[in-house]
RNA sequence: GGGAUCUUAGCUCAGCUGGGAGAGCAUCUGCCUUACAAGCAGAGGGUCACAGGUUCGAGCCCUGUAGGUCCCACCA
């Protein structure tokens, strides 16, 4: 088994066989089991146009490793997978596939075109899917879900009756935004705010019965075909006098009121403002204080309509244009002055958005934003890191209502029937087909479906089967741990939260673990535009998806960004190799052996150590996982199997596994230590890096089916060995301070020394006796000699002094007096400086009565090593000084 | 206008409740030592943005300043 693993670790050719093999056991799959505790988290969706990307990459890597870790720990792990129809990105996807193919999405009329969207879903939804699991994600899918599937739609239609019985849905003409592009209405979230250089037109409007005019200054002049009213403030001298006169409204010539408001700012601008109720929101509220009508200027595609007069069928940028020139010519045009201004556009197609008073539904939110605030504030639902709650606050306590209808096909339809003959409106779960009022038979169906994210919004319980009161909701819901990145707090998580309380009266869930985005290595957003996305597929192929997984969760810490670069891929491959080689060491030299569990006193110092140190590991590595601080727990096994198991353990014991025959118990104990470790720290690991974990651990353990069901190990303070950790600790500076030497010395490995330890101390040279012969793989040590006393040591040694030992390296032919009195001399002078700052330390009475007991021993215990160590050194320059 | 966040080694970033500054990469010097050159050993490199304050003690807490990033907001 063992002379099969090859000698760098290759991940193709084994992800994709354990990735099946762990789907066709069901491992992934959790059935009811009231014994266990369930642990649930649901995949946010993603969207059925997409592609894998980064950002996924991170929060699917992040998901998998608290599900795996969670089913390790013995819980009902269930991670719900699916995917979103993403309304108004595909209907575009759709629309220009069709388009491409010379189709009018107009023409072939709704049916055909849903038809052929479920067609394109069939064909690229599932692309995601496979990607997911090319990551290694361990979600149940065999409950995959899609927001357009029928128990979903069910739940979405359950909602919207309820919320409509209810009063929270109403239907009413307010002022939306609506995207002239993608010809439908948005969501306050769905609009991004740009900044944009444009212009002030300053414009002359004159007052009726005067020759005096009023100054404007507007941003769009194009909406003035609209102006109804001039608003001022009321406590404005300047134009006190002209409120309840007339303005007749150039280009136009209609005679609009002048009106005091105090939506007004008398310093910006000119103080004067002109008002165009049906094309700014602000402007509508103005407007429905002072009774002004609405006129619409423009048409869905924002080209100017009838109301424009000699401007129809003008763009609105050409509208403007024209507009401008016209206003000039007639010497209406008092100045044009640069101008950089807010500007919201369509977070989709980017395309500007023009306000518009549109009869829409709505969802009032005001009541529904009560339990969610709620939920912070008495502890219910957390974000993790904590900062993400005043955004979270700040938004649900300054919520509008949420426009949620959308004038495109690709959705869930709006079942609301309206009578043809009489208007009436019925909200129903199917067509009542006769009017209850006017009793004919003409009743038709809402043209509009809802916003995509009403039904995400549902995610968490109706994934879970409600409104069926099924036994899946009753035992995983509510969920426990939500996985998203901040972007999509306000269209998601708020909507999930409010959402959860409306329907099952709990919050969905009750932490948010918040991730930041994937950036590139210059810090930009991967784009499509920038063209400067990397295609984690293509990293999966060339470094394998362990080391892209932890690459995505090394040193990040929660809700902050991270730059992405190959380097760093690389330095993860690494890892995944380093873990693949000590492996393939121990499983090389465990054979076929028959080991059997060290006992006391046999278990040398060595074995002590590290299974102390692994102990400790795993009640770190638990506490931050626990904490969601996945950065740290990674760093921390990085640190514990590069450099204390492999680097040191793994040297530490070569000497006595090659030594067996010389004594067969020592090797024993060696390799059992080793196998015990190697196990642990897997299974630490597994979460992180599932791939190459689970095929060595098969390797290595093969009475056992898989890692990713084996127990998560546990803390045992019984495991902890101080005294053997301050032995190897020692042994470690002894092992340092001779490698430096030779290092220094320019000493070739070629060439072993004898190295003298003298020490003192009883407990340490009883330690050191053991680790003795490891020197000799070490540090190049022929012969290591541990001695009380100073006997036999010469002048002409070359020497390091550690705390509580001194060593001594006989190099007579390279020894250069003048040279060691210099790094004797260096280290004289630190140590000076070391004593210096604990001595101050001490003898600042405050330190020594204010701080802690224990900090002030330490330093004691410190002092005196100091004071030691540097009477070592002093003594030996003193014998060199006579030398020279 | 409000808010968040960042500023630590050449680069990218960690640094938990305050107790002698860390990692990876890069650089320099030796090593093909029978797990690993995707490796081993050693070395250099930091007034933790700046100025105050709290404290026996500050990279960490408080205030302010400068610069960067992001979010929110109806200044036409």
């Amino acid at each position: 088994m063992s002379q099969n693993l090859e000698k760098t670790y290759n991940p193709k050719a084994i992800e994709d066989k354990l990735y099946s093999e762990w789907c066709e056991k069901k491992y992934f799959h959790a059935e009811i089991d009231k014994s266990k505790k369930p642990f649930t988290t649901v995949m946010p969706p993603p969207n059925i146009t997409g592609k894998l990307h980064m950002g996924h990459a991170l929060d699917n890597t992040v998901q998998d490793i608290l599900i795996r870790y969670k089913r390790m720990q013995g819980y009902n792990a269930l991670w719900v997978p699916g995917t979103d129809h993403a309304a108004i990105s595909t209907e575009v996807k759709v629309t220009n596939q069709l388009k491409d193919e010379g189709i009018d999405k107009k023409e072939l009329g709704r049916e055909k075109f849903l038809e052929r969207t479920w067609q394109w879903k069939e064909e690229y939804g599932g692309t995601i899917k496979s990607q997911l699991m090319k990551l290694g994600s361990s979600c149940d899918w065999d409950r995959e879900r899609f927001t357009m599937d029928e128990g979903c739609s069910k739940a979405v239609e359950e909602v919207f009756i309820k919320l409509y019985e209810e009063g929270y849905i109403y239907k009413g003409s307010r002022i939306i935004n609506w995207c002239p592009v993608c010809k439908t209405s948005l969501s306050d979230a769905e609009v991004e705010h740009e900044e944009q250089e444009g212009h002030f037109w300053h414009i002359k409007y004159p007052i009726v019965g005067t020759d005096d005019y009023l100054e404007i200054a507007t941003t769009r002049p194009e909406t003035m075909l609209g102006d109804t009213a001039i608003a001022v403030h009321p406590d404005d001298d300047r134009y006190k006098d002209l409120v309840g006169k007339k303005a007749l409204l150039p280009l136009v010539n209609r005679e609009i009121p002048i009106v005091a408001d105090y939506y007004v700012d008398k310093e910006f601008g000119t103080g004067a403002v002109k008002i165009t109720p049906a094309h700014d929101p602000n402007d509508f509220e103005v407007g429905k204080r002072h009774n002004l009508p609405e006129i619409n200027v423009m048409n869905d595609d924002a080209v100017i309509n009838e109301n424009g007069g000699k401007y129809a069928g003008l763009e609105r940028y050409a509208a403007r244009k024209q507009m401008v020139k016209d206003l000039e010519e007639q010497g209406l045009l008092v100045k044009i002055v640069p101008h950089t201004h807010n500007v919201g556009t369509h977070d989709r197609c980017r395309t500007t958005v023009e306000p518009l008073v549109k009869q829409q539904w709505f969802v009032k939110m005001e009541e529904l934003a009560k339990p969610a605030i709620n939920a912070i504030k008495t502890g219910e639902l957390k974000f993790v890191p904590e900062r993400f709650d005043k955004i979270y606050l700040h938004w649900l306590e300054n919520i509008r209502d949420w426009c949620i209808s959308r004038q495109i096909w690709w959705g869930h339809r709006i079942p609301a029937y309206y009578c043809e003959e009489c208007g009436e409106m019925v909200v129903a779960r199917e067509n009542p087909g006769v009017c209850p009022k006017c009793g004919c038979k003409h009743m038709v169906q809402d043209e509009d479906t809802l916003d995509t994210w009403f039904s995400s919004a549902l995610w968490p319980f109706s994934t879970l089967g409600w409104p069926e009161k099924t036994e899946d909701l009753e035992y995983f819901y509510p969920t426990d741990v939500l996985v998203t990145a901040y972007d999509i707090i306000f269209f998601w998580v708020i909507r999930m939260v409010f959402s959860g309380y409306a329907h099952t009266g709990k919050s969905p869930f009750h932490t948010v673990l918040i991730h930041g985005l994937i950036r590139d290595s210059l810090g930009r957003k991967m784009s499509k535009s920038l063209g400067n996305g990397i295609d984690p597929l293509e990293i999966i192929d060339q470094y394998g998806a362990d080391a892209l997984r932890m690459t995505l969760v090394t040193g990040n810490a929660p809700g902050s960004d991270m730059r992405f670069y190959k380097e760093r891929v690389e330095a993860s491959r690494n890892f995944a190799n380093k873990v693949w080689n000590a492996s393939r060491f121990i499983m090389m030299n465990l054979e076929d052996k028959e080991l059997k569990e060290p006992t006391g006193g046999e278990f040398r110092p060595g074995d002590r150590w590290i299974m102390s140190r692994c102990n400790n590991l795993v009640k770190e590595v638990t506490e931050n996982i626990d904490k969601f601080e996945l950065g740290i727990a990674l760093s921390k096994l990085y640190d514990f199997i590069w450099d204390e198991f492999c680097d040191w353990y793994i040297e530490l014991a070569k000497y006595r596994i090659y030594h067996a025959d010389e004594d067969a118990e020592s090797a024993n104990d060696a390799l059992w230590t080793l196998r015990e470790v190697l196990k642990k720290a897997l299974k630490l690991l597994h979460p992180y890096m599932p791939f190459v974990t689970e095929e060595i651990y098969r390797n290595l353990v093969p009475e056992e089916k898989s890692l990713m069901i084996a127990q998560w190990p546990v803390y045992d303070e019984t495991w902890n060995f101080p005294v053997a950790e301050r032995i190897v600790d020692h042994y470690k500076e002894i092992i340092r301070g001779v490698r430096n030497i030779r290092a220094e010395m320019n000493v070739p490995n070629s060439r072993k020394a004898k190295v003298y330890v003298v020490c003192e101390d009883e407990e340490l040279c009883t330690g050191f006796a053991y680790l003795r012969d490891a020197a000799q793989n070490m540090a190049a040590v022929n012969e290591l000699i541990i001695q009380r006393t100073k006997e036999g040591i010469a002048d002409d040694m070359v020497s390091v002094v550690v705390p509580d030992a001194s060593v001594y390296l006989p190099l007579e032919d390279l020894i250069d007096f003048a040279q060691e009195i210099e790094r004797l001399d260096k280290e004289e002078t630190r140590l000076n400086k070391e004593i210096a700052r604990a001595e101050g330390m001490l003898g600042n009475e405050k330190f020594v009565s204010k701080a802690p007991e224990s900090k002030v021993q330490e330093e004691r215990k410190k002092l005196e090593k100091y004071r030691q160590m540097l009477a070592e050194v002093q003594e030996r320059l003193a014998g060199l000084k006579q030398k020279v």
